[in-house]
DNA sequence: TGAGCTTATGTTATCGATGACATACGTAAC
DNA sequence: GTTACGTATGTCATCGATAACATAAGCTCA
């Protein structure tokens, strides 16, 4: 058992391939790589040389004569809803094997611009082909607008930098979808809890419910800020229950929406009979929450691998905005207001 | 904007840093690796260069000539929790970034042996100093273990094979812990909702529930079988909910413990007053189940940070196996059985 | 003062695959 | 029967950093 930071032994190389094969090294290169002109009887001894000396490609050598190393880098939080950055690696890094794409991944503890710039030089450093940042962008240094500005970058939250293309999943649209649930059920005022407000997403869909609940004539009340965790959400729910004519709550997130019902119940207020609630995720407990959320559903798989496709198929369109939409599944946690 | 499949315009390399700082290559390579014998004053020309030109080092050619990649790669499941998935990501990450290792990672889409080999082989080619695997093998072919050979390896869930050593939460005194907090308060038997048996985790936590049983000279009745998910704990408790004498339950994750209890209240059996349950996993939504669950912590982040430390630090100790323990948090799903 | 050592820096070969170009052979066309 | 071209393969330089070795100072101590 050797440790992972000793010198590993040498391995066959391509010219040890070439030699046992009877053949040039770049013959066995191009039978590797499917060039087109390679009888397949030379490819045939090519293979059977491979397979016997158990030669594996060298990576390094290949990024290095290359200039591609066939890898895409993902910045990830590592705070925040574990959900959505569970779905979006899984999502990236699908999309991307499939291309033939690595992935490589960068977390940062806090939405902190020095983390955030060192965690896009490391993936640099790396020389990854592409980065998809999966966090929202405070503020965009000259740092960070070099680094985009080399390396093809996709944001996946919304955010913006000059030279990234950016794709999401359309947030204001799904404030709009959980408002006007509420609305439709005859609820004449909608409550936010919201997300940071660091996150676009979270602006998204607070302006969602902003606007819908304007174009129905209706002022908005104050936002009460979260930060996607069930306990700021108990928390803002403490608040909400001690307002009485609090009848229903748009919560940015579904975790979020199980600490504000939990709140209203030790409140006595019952959900769906008092106050409905309406969130955002459709996470896999959605179902289970006591009682189950209604709640706009996110593809987080769907629109990373679209992020990938973006990235890899690289358009010259510029900084376009790609966006997915976002669709209400309703069950118990909402229904029509008590009749007064 | 460029797209990540083309090859990137030249960037300045070691040599014209030294042309810039007006030393060798060699010096600038020193500098910049904070090697002992370089002056102070040649070091900052050197950094200085750097600066000015918006140099980078290449990452593959220093893979190339030092014959390290300082990457670690990462065997994750798509499916199963995205729990834990996160927090093995996320402590990874950090581990491994701290020690100055980035982390690729290659998702299996199912706990396939072919697909398994096919991801360690992506790893191999991809020149990892070292793989941490976080999925059950379920069994372990020859190709695998030429791949573990090769590159050192650390299961993180108590998987085997001959040459990776092993690491993992005390899963087994996870199932005791839970059990025996049952036991405790009163109860006379105690079923279990099981995660899927090829999970090795889920056979080891299923062992301690049945140990710990034995040894208070209780015959286990038959374990249910989930998948980890909370649909697949409603299936379960739907039957447990059917069987009168049933009053504790121990469910493998938090997850299916929410599954559980909803399928138990449909039946009208209130948890705890009829029915007590503990689970394992405390994730953050664990103390906003109807009622707060009772669950063993597992803490993900420190073990799978902890497996990294131990693939780099790379004792010569064979396959060891370490282990980090699990702890009991009580909350609102236990109590003692009715009095009768 | 000069042998012997240490310290700072330069030189050269090397890692392994690949792109660009060169060559050898065959075949079709005039 | 020669020109022209296509196909299969080989040769060589190259990517950029580093290890190993070489050299040039400076310093110590007999």
């Amino acid at each position: 058992m050797t440790k992972a930071t000793e010198r590993p032994t040498r391995l066959p190389s391509m010219a040890d391939v070439a030699k046992t094969a009877g053949v040039s090294a770049q013959t066995v290169s191009r039978a590797l790589r499917d060039s087109p002109n390679v009888t397949p009887e030379t490819k045939k001894r090519v293979l059977a040389a491979v397979e016997q000396l158990g030669y594996r490609f060298n990576n390094a050598a290949r990024v290095l004569s290359s200039g591609r190393s066939h890898t895409i880098g993902l910045v990830l939080l590592q705070s925040g809803g574990y959900y959505s950055r569970s779905a979006v690696t899984a999502g990236v890094e699908a999309a991307a094997g499939e291309a033939g794409y690595a992935v490589s991944i960068a977390t940062i503890a806090s939405l902190d611009t020095g983390l955030m710039e060192r965690s896009l030089s490391k993936l640099a450093d790396q020389g990854v082909d592409g980065i998809i940042i999966a966090v929202p962008l405070i503020s965009v240094t000259r740092k960070m607008e070099d680094i985009t500005r080399d390396i093809p970058t996709v944001t996946l939250d919304g955010s913006r930098t000059a030279s990234a293309r950016s794709l999401g999943i359309d947030q204001k649209e799904a404030g709009r979808l959980a408002t006007q649930h509420l609305l439709d059920l005859g609820h004449r005022q909608v409550w936010h809890v919201s997300g940071p407000d660091e996150w676009i997403e979270a602006r998204r869909r607070r302006e969602g419910w902003q606007e819908c609940l304007a174009s129905a004539g209706i002022e908005a009340p104050p936002p009460l800020e979260g930060d996607w965790s069930p306990d700021s959400g108990y928390l803002q729910g403490q608040i909400l229950a001690r307002i009485p004519d609090v009848t229903a709550v748009f919560a940015a997130s579904d975790e979020m929406a199980f600490g504000v019902i939990r709140a209203l119940r030790e409140h006595g207020r019952k959900v769906p009979d008092d106050v409905s609630i309406v969130s955002v995720d459709d996470i896999a407990l959605a179902a289970y929450c006591c009682p189950p959320l209604t709640t706009v559903r996110q593809d987080f798989y769907r629109s990373s691998a679209a992020a990938v496709a973006l990235l890899l198929r690289g358009d010259d369109a510029g900084a376009a905005e790609v966006v997915v939409p976002a669709s209400l599944t309703v069950r118990d946690s909402t229904a029509p207001p008590r009749s007064r």
